[in-house]
DNA sequence: CAGTCAAAAATTTGATCATATTCTGCTCAC
DNA sequence: GTGAGCAGAATATGATCAAATTTTTGACTG
């Protein structure tokens, strides 16, 4: 019942295997990225150890570090939680967002060159095809995979891995506006950043990227204000 | 060489104490952030619970927790340092922290009334006296205090936090410019501050902080510049 | 007699530690 | 200079204890 060896696979491949701990790290946070956590779900650790085979240590040690990316919520007796949106983190993550992904699409447009833009514009040819199939999961991992991209670009480690972490605090919403609405009126403002990218606009890039923000966070204030 | 127990005090005194893990992660926070960790310096584990008292479970915890903040770097091997920041790292310091202090500082400023106002020159005050006498750790951790206390009154929880926790990046790197330069001309915008606040001007507060957030990252870098 | 609320037992879960195992980097011989 | 071995440190497990939640049980009231 153990995992692969740490050192190389028998096929002779020499894949380096990651820590338990940060196996059940990335595990959890793309589930929570991509919305397979609900909101409000109980998080526990025996449970997840269990789950996924491992022992409790390191899945505490995830645990705590989706805490502090805001993924998951400690909730002050010893149980934790993924944490629901209200209006008012969410308005707070809109200016976050804005203030920091407007930047790094400015930077980034600084930076990229012909084959950037279309190795991008084939993310967004993909997302097109997931939307129109109405791929929820799919969208949701090439939106992400679409702005990461870029951002990895800006050559601004802390902003990009701030605005990385950002994203987990809406993703487990994501899943329910999703849920509601479909993916046909999902925001896409990527084929205006695309054409900023290739004219070398930043401001132009900045902007796309703002409303592209905005977007989707009303498209998530939309779907919260029902629920009230 | 047990810590206190988790129940109750001996003298009948309710002390709740925190789970191990939290007060080690308290203790290692601020250990940073008041500069009593050197950048470059390097955590150990073991180390870490000999010196505590502690198992390595919960040491565990607080590194992984801290590595999330971005107060700690894994080095991809096992070692973790103390970051050391470099003029990128802090050119984006600078953008964040003026992005999102500066808007705690303009939501601040809505909400707060004269008696905050009284309590905040209060620490100012004490800030003075410990600038004029070269108290270094008193320094940091009051000027700390002071921008803690302004920005818990945004009503902007995520964004205060996002604030906290950028702190921690630059802590280590205050103690090296104070050790060089003493307290003498240590950025005080304080008093700009306070007015802005006295006359409700949420404009005037959000450039007195930018300003601030300025000037004390102009500190750093000068001492950076110096380095290479 | 039935329904409800409360107290207590049982189960589940979290926190911590001691220990075994694996990996990394270094040293020393060749 | 290169490779084997060694020391130390990190990773990971399972056991143990404590706390909290849930369930069960029982008494009391309408």
């Amino acid at each position: 019942m153990k995992l692969v060896k740490n050192t190389a696979d028998q096929a002779g491949v020499p894949i380096r295997s990651l820590p338990v701990h940060e196996q059940v790290y990335q595990d959890l946070r793309s589930r929570i990225l991509f919305g397979e956590a609900a909101p409000g779900q109980a998080v526990t650790i025996q449970g997840l150890a269990d789950a996924l085979g491992a022992g409790m240590t390191p899945v505490r040690e995830a645990i705590r570090r989706l805490i502090s990316d805001g993924a998951l919520l400690f909730q002050g007796n010893r149980r934790v939680i993924v944490p629901t949106l209200d209006i008012a983190a969410l308005e707070q993550l809109v200016f976050i967002r804005k203030s920091i992904e407007s930047e790094l699409a400015r930077r980034a447009a600084r930076h990229v060159g012909p084959e950037f833009v279309d190795r991008l514009s084939e993310i967004d040819a993909a997302l097109d095809v997931a939307i129109s199939q109405g791929d929820v999961p799919g969208y949701l991992r090439l939106n992400y995979q679409f702005h990461m991209a870029l951002y990895a670009q800006a050559k601004a480690s802390i902003m990009a891995e701030q605005a990385d972490r950002l994203w987990l605090r809406f993703g487990p919403s994501l899943r329910v506006v999703c849920g509601r609405f479909g993916t046909q009126n999902l925001p896409d403002r990527h084929k205006d950043l695309l054409s900023a990218l290739a004219a070398g606009d930043e401001e132009g890039a900045a902007v796309a990227v703002t409303q592209d923000v905005i977007q989707g966070m009303e498209q998530i204030a939309a779907v919260l204000e029902i629920r009230e």
